[in-house]
DNA sequence: CGCGACGTTGATTTGCCTCAACGATTGTGG
DNA sequence: CCACAATCGTTGAGGCAAATCAACGTCGCG
């Protein structure tokens, strides 16, 4: 790694945050100091709705999945997280109340996570991660806004077109009873997409 | 205005931050000097699709729009905002890339507005922005979180039901082909639900 | 006044869901 | 390591929420 002389568990991480903004010796020891890392295995879960979200989490290895149980017992995934992606319910975490989402892992996944109390700290400590968190905020913000534009304005089969472009690396890793749940359809409706793309591809 | 002397054109913009973070003159002065007023008559464009957002607003009196046009050239609103609530395609103005949004007054609209290199040598001078629009990210995050969450566990009427709760200051200020197209569907079926709504409360 | 946007209502269509059945794959406890 | 269960992916038949198309009265505005 060229930006640190000694590899330590944090270090994922560091070079995360050190590819948005170079950080001091102070602030990567910040880092290591504060977040912690935790092993989810396979259908263990991050967070369940009707608790507080205590943990903001960076994914160094595996995949999770945020999603809301509706009235019907029905799943819809809002966001998967893999390597060097951040997934956490905000709304809990920052305000303290009651998730009405769910994490859990797809796969055996270690993270690095934070805190509230520890986070708050760390802005205050280091003001450059207002500056780091903002910009992942930003980043995240984008996405979301394209995802409503689409969810508007695409109907299932564009939607799932544009999966396959956006996201390649997910298609192989996720069973489509997720990909479904992430797109909005049933995975009976999916598996019929598939087939009538299958059948126009070929012709 | 407490915590001013004198009262400037961007006094309440001055006033927004204020109440987040306090702060000391010489931010206050920064703000004056970036934040430029200026007015939309109604109907008039603040961003056209294909060209890039310039300007992140902050609206001081009136009401913008942020939507997007499909194939088909239906109408998709994806936010409204009134006074001390910010617009602009973050997507675009951030990366500087072509919009696929139209921006345009609802009202004759005065807004304040920062270029983004104006943002980016604000965020320089005073890091204290850093955590300002960090904390004003969050919130737009939250509330896109939920409204995903919404389109996709809820009915077309409920999803009407909970707009008339979160948003009852604007009931009045929009028309139903408007609040129609913020919760995608059409306005004869917004029509039908409203109907619906009435005939069941009446009894 | 006249024109265009609005809101409503009816008839028909459609995208997607529900329920049900089936073979293929995965995984898991004995 | 195998047997059995559970989950997955597919396909068919039927149903429903919302879209589409069309017609019509109302209102605000130039």
């Amino acid at each position: 790694m060229e930006n640190s002389s000694q590899t330590t568990t944090a270090q994922p991480l560091v070079d995360f945050f050190f590819k948005l903004i170079p950080l001091n010796p102070a602030e990567k020891e910040l880092v290591q100091s504060k977040f912690h890392p935790h092993l989810f295995l396979k259908k263990q879960f991050a967070l369940q709705h009707g608790d507080v979200c205590e943990y903001f989490n960076f994914v160094v290895r595996g995949c999770l999945r945020l999603y809301k149980v509706d009235d019907k017992g029905v799943y819809h995934i809002l966001q998967f997280a893999t390597e060097n992606h951040w997934i956490s319910d905000l709304s809990s975490f920052h305000k303290r109340t009651k998730s009405a989402f769910d994490i859990d892992a797809l796969e055996d996944t270690v993270v690095l996570r934070i805190t509230y109390d520890d986070l708050i700290d760390l802005y205050v400590k280091a003001p450059k991660f207002d500056r780091i968190f903002r910009v992942l905020l930003e980043n995240h913000f984008m996405q979301q806004q394209d995802r409503i534009g689409q969810l508007f304005s695409s109907t299932a089969e564009e939607r799932y077109q544009s999966f396959l472009e956006n996201y390649p690396h997910l298609i192989n890793r996720l069973s489509q009873v997720q990909i479904a749940s992430y797109l909005g359809v049933t995975p009976e409706f999916l598996s019929r997409i598939r087939g009538r793309i299958a059948k126009n591809d070929s012709r």
